[in-house]
DNA sequence: GTCTATATTTCGATAGAC
DNA sequence: GTCTATCGAAATATAGAC
């Protein structure tokens, strides 16, 4: 439950607990994971790991940190040349981001535990969504200043684009249902700047 | 694991257990549910859940089942006068159902539970999110039909608004968290329409 | 720090009486 | 169908040697 972080100095049987901790938690979920699996697959005893994280809680909010601290951060958003490129690379930039395997488990085992941790909640938010949303604000700001779009409100903008990429394809996905049928991510990714384009653009 | 329903013949105890584990599997999750919690506030021993349901898994089954059948089925889609007005009220309406406390505690549980039992994801989705995307899609193709709007494809239109009503704020509050500063569910809506007139609308 | 071995609890599921 | 009582497995966490 204690949130503050020992002495995060690297240690090699720490690092393998990790790794092991965060392939079991984003595999199986937060209690289906057991202390004797993450041992098993880390190759480590049981007790070595609680002599490093006070329990699985902080075992899990060690992982979350560890894997949200600068998830997106490395990413360069492409400004290309014109709107339409642009949004096209950074709406392309953002599903591939949204829909990568551990990003979806991600997203799956916080949501299962935002109830019962907050904090971790928070945290998630601010290093993945959180992220990729300043960016994307950062590009229609960009555009809006080149003159290429007209919209008093950015932050509104990039929601909305956000939104409209995250929409049916991404909730079924998340749930492990297949796409409906005939609709693809990069159809929704085309229409979505077409829509924004019409509402934002120029003329 | 089994998914037919033996006799949902209703009796007063298989209610009492239905009702006993939607609120502990809302409130808690599936894996921190309990069966002897269960048995405990429904006033039954834990043998008599065993009676009517062949297992825990089976007893989630039925919760859900239960809880999707006709959730949004009996919700009546006002047709305002005007794309506008038919547009604020459909996005209210859909606005309203998908932040219910009890709409994101069944979300909750579901996407945390879809890895392990796929099937209770499809019902969820097709009682749940499907139908309120059908219900919209069919306002779509209908203010089509008028010539109130100009869209070829109105399923994806409908994607497209729900997308943009699901965007930020409700991820956030799916997560626990708090609004951003100065925004607001209805702020979202009214810019929702107006961005799909800009986009859609006849001029 | 790291291990083996174990304490202790809790959970899902069942036996058997009524 | 419903109860009391309990089994066996699995989980978290710890003790104690090295």
């Amino acid at each position: 439950m204690n949130i503050v972080r020992h002495q995060p100095r690297p240690s090699a049987k720490r690092e393998s607990v990790l790794d092991a901790a965060q392939a079991c938690f984003l595999e199986l979920g937060y209690a289906a994971t057991s202390m004797d699996l993450v041992a098993a697959r880390a190759g480590v005893s049981k007790a070595t790991i609680y002599a490093h994280f006070a329990s699985k809680e902080d075992l899990f909010a060690a992982v979350i940190h560890r894997r949200c601290g600068g998830l997106w951060a490395a990413e360069c958003w492409p400004l290309e040349c014109g709107a339409r490129a642009t949004l096209i690379a950074a709406g392309t930039r953002m599903v591939d981001l949204m829909t990568a395997p551990d990003t979806l488990a991600m997203y799956r085992v916080v949501v299962a535990e935002a109830a019962r941790q907050p904090d971790l909640a928070r945290v998630f938010w601010e290093a993945g969504p959180g992220q990729g949303k300043a960016r994307l604000t950062a590009v229609f700001e960009e555009l809006v200043q080149r003159g290429e779009l007209i919209a008093p409100d950015p932050w509104a903008a990039a929601d909305q684009f956000a939104g409209m990429l995250r929409a049916e394809i991404f909730h079924r996905t998340l749930l492990g249902l297949p796409n409906p049928e005939g609709r693809s991510a990069e159809s929704t990714i085309v229409a979505a700047v077409e829509t924004m384009l019409k509402a934002y653009g120029r003329n």
